[in-house]
DNA sequence: GTAAATTGATTCATTGATAAACCATATAGA
DNA sequence: TCTATATGGTTTATCAATGAATCAATTTAC
């Protein structure tokens, strides 16, 4: 009945929402944090709270993000302090990049 | 006008967000890429892939990873087969924890 | 320098996510 | 065991994200 929900995703993108999901559970728990408690604590609902634990690609990622951040489940870097530090560093490297690409005749990856 | 547009976020989700969307753009100019072609090759809108590259955080996190697979951006682990690996030892912890949480309910700390 | 192409920034219609309220079940703690 | 409560799974209404198209401004390659 309901449309088979032609949702593509590649393995390596699931595994990562699937882990990222299990880490902000299991990170909710050691904080014996409610679902509900911790709906609040990010600003979302319970039920959005369950989708990110079950690694629901549909999600925002802001929201997912949020919540992780709020269990203390680290984003990229271990530390909480070392992200604003990678960020700067990656936004100088940016200004050094070019600003557009351009089809060359070929592209490397024929064979 | 437009409404403010309440979304808070806090600043760790900020910036995870922004280096993740800078770090797609860079590795997507790495393989000289167009927003056109990353679109394409991950199933997604080229106003789509702008908006990942600028770190919204009201992208579906299913999409945002989805292209940083595509651009080869590593997702939690630096080798992709490295993240099937910590799924499943994740997914082993989890069976261990409890499915629950309960307040404690009262604790005398207060004094 | 010129031309072609990429990017950024709009707008708009439609699809889909989110929040809220339920219920039933399972779990933790006494 | 018993009871309170946390969780999972629904449903539904509302609101926002997405895709598509367009245009101007850069930027690259020649």
């Amino acid at each position: 009945m309901a449309k088979p929900k032609e949702r593509l995703l590649s393995a390596v993108s699931q595994d990562a929402l699937l882990l990222l999901g299990q880490r902000v559970r299991e990170a909710r728990l050691a904080r014996r944090m409610t679902t509900s408690e911790l709906a609040v604590r990010t600003g979302i609902s319970r039920s959005l709270v369950q989708r990110i634990e079950r690694g629901d690609p549909a999600c925002a990622i802001g929201a997912v993000f949020e919540a992780a951040a709020v269990c203390g489940v680290p984003l990229f870097e271990t530390e909480p302090h070392a992200l604003a530090a990678s960020l700067a560093r990656q936004t100088e490297k940016m200004a050094l990049l070019p600003k557009a690409v351009r089809k060359p005749l070929e592209v490397n990856d024929d064979f």
